[in-house]
DNA sequence: CTTATGACTTGCAGCAAGGACG
DNA sequence: CGTCCTTGCTGCAAGTCATAAG
């Protein structure tokens, strides 16, 4: 597998990248360094040879695929079906917040819905169709390519018949859901549908009953309570979600409905969900299909549709693979499709659009109050008594001490203009080179200790306390649905750590009380009840124009907010991650005149427009960021339109060297040719300047954005870099998969995400055991070989009938017959294969972080599309957090293609 | 325009829970 | 069954980008 990189070619591009980049670990340190003198640059480079410039892509060829497939395959399609519900009132129901768990999971389980039983009905409506699937992406422009008729996309009708629901839905269900195997678990939200149509919003949603909620989460009362009306309401947003396209086209629509629809659909129509479900999963596909009601046609109504009620199923043709292979079952879910939604065009999201109708939660948590464990610090060797307040300080900075942060005088110096404002000019401690926090930091390792040493049902009371005490504040309910909640924690105290060479590390973060806390809520629900006694939160807003539950100003720097927003998983932020997905698939319909429209002013005598060009192709080819411009009171990084002029070094045979700081001061590191007027391009934005100053001095984000905006609607910069993450996958992919095992696909899927975060520098630092952990599997390697060896010569001796030749250790073995010693071997073989492979990868990845651009930048349904095609478990890729971030986009087409 | 806000996404590190291993 | 690792998840810092304000 290691090799595979060369398959990945680009296409077209001219140019080549590849880059060598830093390990992270080195850089972190060794920049970091700096400052104090070190001597840092212990970088390494890692090459990476052979991966791709970021694009490759031609900008034609991808075009091609369609997709529309009317088809989907059977099985796909109903999953679907099932995981979409679409409706929003599925969706209440299902939604609980666990509820997004429940995905569909390729594989097994079903039953969670089913069994439990969940009370609701859901009507479906019509059927849905999922075949019809495919035509939704009204998205796409491709679509508009598209004969209209095969667009299709499920009525709206169907949609919008949902019966209102009762929702029972046990609860428990969710709850207990988790417990379940993801597999088991269907998304209910999501669409339905078909791939990308749907996803209005209103998938995922569902409005929470009362009684649901009573039930869940019995503990939150408060929120509970609340929203006595059972209403689910679709929330605008859903709108939106088409609307990127429109700007572009279409809106097809007929749609009515807007939001206005939607509230009343949703108010009205509640559709139930069905049991039967369940039955149905043993329904063959293509029977179950039928039963959708096809619409297709027209054109313009887009998508939404669907809802099968329960899908189910199964099984796959493919026979056989194991994995993924099919049988999942899916939930049902029954949408309805109401969805509608608009697809009109709004403007895209983010407006200033309402983004809600009714708000609900109990606030924000704040961290318990120092306790202070009177241990002293020494100063010039003798005890020092401190006030809690002051000890309080002393002891965040005795805890880092075994941080990189203590080599920094910077970190230090703040911390000591700090903590003495607390100490006052007169204390005798007067310096912080003569305070010694050791007792601290001895007090502190015997806690930690302890703490470790606890028992696990000590460990997992605790833990349940806590759950207990959260509860209430973990769920919003957002227009009737129930909404996990991201961060509802307060920042604690503690010094800040910035990354990098940031002048306000070590500074004191001071606590945070409600005081310096805003409430967002709706005007009719309650407002949170302050946690601290006595005190009170700052202010109080109703702004339904923002997703925010709360913030208040960063401490350390008061230009700065800290926002409480909903979680991942939520439906307002699955929404705009599907949009944004949209958008980088429209960029790729406009990339080819984009490219052709830059390369032309690489040679423009207007100096703004030549800058725009190659800053234009940076960002295209090596996926750089923006550059914003930063105040002095920030780390010294860059992105593109900041770059100086010593960033970039131009070299022989037209190659450009870029060496830079960018985000979290990660140090990004590469030498790629460029096209000759590229080069020459840059030679001449160099002259004359000194090597501090700016590389592209006509130009800042927001010149080169507005720019962008002429080409394509709402294109910015950081579309380039989820369209060629997008891209890079959905075409290594197609390339790469073949026959073989779950696990040689999994490796597969790897190496794509390892070039995408290549792509997109996204790094790690190295483990400090990494090499204590290769040398050990070099060692075992080593065991294992000599074990072949003396298995061989047994198998020689066994063939001329002679007995094995004691063990090393001198035991005696048995005497196996040359079959059973040749089985052995192979399997020793495969063994030893096994770790050298593992171990490969390890050394491979010990800096590439794949992570973020799973998270970030990968448009999940064509992780889900691929795993769909070739039976592989989605679990294997996604874990259960993503599986619910990624709710809406489950029910995909298999066919879907970025 | 230019600067200042403001809101929301992206990103790495650290830690804890869960698994593999001996 | 404890130890060693890996991996997922959380925390919070650091970007992006739109828009209001000056």
């Amino acid at each position: 597998m290691l090799n595979m990189s060369h398959e990945y070619d680009d296409e077209d591009g001219p140019v080549t990248f590849k880059r060598s980049s830093v390990s992270k670990s080195t850089q972190l340190h060794s920049e970091m360094r700096k400052s104090t003198s070190h001597s840092h640059d212990g970088r390494s480079y890692r090459k990476t040879s052979d991966v791709p410039s970021s694009n490759g892509q031609s900008s034609s060829s991808h075009n091609g695929k369609v997709v529309l497939s009317a088809k989907a395959t059977a099985v796909e399609s109903s999953v679907a079906g099932i995981s979409k519900a679409s409706t929003p009132h599925l969706k209440t129901y299902i939604k609980s917040p666990s509820a997004n768990s429940k995905f569909p999971s390729l594989g097994n389980k079903k039953e969670s819905l089913l069994e439990k039983k969940i009370p609701v009905h859901v009507k479906e409506e019509n059927n849905s169709t999922k075949h019809v699937k495919n035509s939704c992406d009204d998205s796409e422009d491709e679509e508009d390519n598209i004969p209209l008729s095969a667009r299709m996309k499920m009525n709206n009708d169907n949609a919008k018949k949902a019966t209102p629901i009762v929702l029972k839905k046990s609860y428990k269900d969710s709850d207990d859901d988790d417990d379940t195997p993801l597999s088991a678990k269907f998304s209910q939200n999501t669409n339905l549908g078909k791939s990308s149509c749907n996803y209005d919003g209103s998938d995922k949603k569902k409005p929470i009953s009362n009684v649901q909620k009573g039930q869940q989460y019995g503990s939150n009362a408060s929120i509970k309570q609340e929203r006595p009306s059972t209403v689910s309401i679709k929330r605008p947003l859903d709108n939106k979600i088409d609307s990127l396209h429109s700007s572009g086209k279409k809106s097809k629509l007929s749609d009515p409905t807007s939001s206005v629809i939607a509230k009343q659909i949703s108010a009205k129509s509640e559709p139930k969900i069905e049991d039967d479900d369940d039955d149905d999963d043993d329904v063959p596909l293509s029977q179950r299909m039928k039963k959708l009601p096809v619409l297709a046609d027209k054109p313009s109504s887009m998508k939404k549709m669907t809802n099968v009620t329960k899908v189910n199923v199964t099984k796959i043709n493919k026979g056989a693979t194991p994995s993924f292979k099919k049988k999942a079952k899916f939930k049902k879910s029954g949408n309805k499709s109401e969805q509608f939604k608009s697809t009109k065009a709004l403007p895209s999201s983010g407006d200033g659009q309402t983004k809600w109708t009714t708000l609900v939660h109990n606030g924000i948590i704040f961290p318990p109050p120092y306790k202070s464990h009177g241990v002293k610090i020494l100063y010039k060797g003798k005890p020092v008594t401190l006030t809690p307040e002051q000890e309080e300080v002393a002891t965040m900075f005795a805890v880092m001490r075994d941080t990189d942060y203590m080599q920094k005088e910077k970190f230090k110096e703040n911390f000591w203009n700090d903590w003495r404002k607390l100490l006052g000019k007169n204390h005798v401690i007067q310096n912080l080179k003569d305070c010694d926090f050791t007792p601290i930091y001895d007090w502190y390792q015997i806690e930690k200790e302890k703490k470790k040493q606890m028992s696990s049902q000590e460990k997992k009371a605790l833990r349940e306390e806590k759950m207990k005490q959260e509860e209430k504040y973990m769920w919003a309910i957002v227009d009737g649905v129930k909404e996990k909640v991201g961060n509802f924690r307060v920042e604690p105290p503690g010094l800040f750590r910035g990354r990098g060479e940031h002048p306000k590390m070590g500074k004191v973060k001071r606590r945070i009380r409600p005081n310096d806390v805003i409430i967002n809520i709706g005007k009719d629900a309650p407002i949170p009840e302050c946690p601290i006694p006595g005190e009170s939160w700052k202010e109080i807003r109703h702004d339904d124009t923002v997703t925010w539950l709360a913030y208040w100003l960063d401490p350390i720097n008061p230009k700065l907010f800290k926002y409480v927003f909903l979680a991942a998983s939520s439906s307002w932020k699955g929404q705009s991650d599907k949009e944004k997905y949209e958008k980088a698939r429209m960029l790729k319909n406009y990339i080819g005149n984009i490219r052709a429209a830059y390369t032309k002013d690489f040679t423009s005598k207007d100096i703004t427009k030549q800058q725009i060009a190659v800053a234009t192709y940076f960002i295209d080819k090596l996926a750089l960021r923006a550059g914003n411009e930063k105040d002095d009171e920030e780390a010294d990084t860059v992105g593109c339109c900041t770059l100086k002029v010593e960033n970039v070094t131009a070299e022989a045979h037209n190659k450009l060297k870029f060496d830079f700081l960018g985000k979290d001061s990660i140090k990004y590191e590469n030498t790629v040719e460029v096209e000759p007027p590229v080069y020459n391009a840059i030679l001449k934005f160099q002259k004359d300047k000194s090597p501090g100053d700016d590389l592209f001095d006509k130009l800042d984000t927001s010149i080169l954005n507005a720019h962008l905006k002429e080409l394509m609607p709402n294109l910015t910069a950081k579309v380039f870099r989820t369209f060629n993450a997008s891209f890079t996958l959905d075409d290594m992919l197609n390339k790469e998969t073949k026959d073989g095992d779950v696990a040689e696909k999994v490796v597969v899927y790897q190496h794509a995400n390892k070039q995408v975060a290549i792509i997109c520098n996204h790094q790690r630092s190295v483990s400090k055991s990494h090499s204590a952990q290769m040398s050990k599997l070099t060692e075992k390697i080593d065991e294992l070989q000599a074990v072949m060896k003396e298995l061989k010569t047994d198998l020689d001796r066994a063939r001329k009938g002679k007995p094995p030749l004691k063990s090393s250790n001198g035991k005696s073995k048995h005497n196996l017959n040359p079959e059973a010693l040749e089985k052995k071997i192979a399997q020793t073989n495969a063994k030893i294969e096994k770790m050298e492979r593992d171990m490969k990868t390890k050394e491979d990845l010990k800096t590439v972080a794949l992570g973020t651009s799973k998270i970030n930048y990968l448009d999940p349904r064509i992780t889900v599309a691929w795993c769909k095609r070739h039976e592989v478990p989605i679990e294997k890729i996604f874990s259960k957090t993503l599986l619910e971030k990624f709710a809406w986009a489950m029910d995909v087409d298999p066919d879907f293609r970025f």
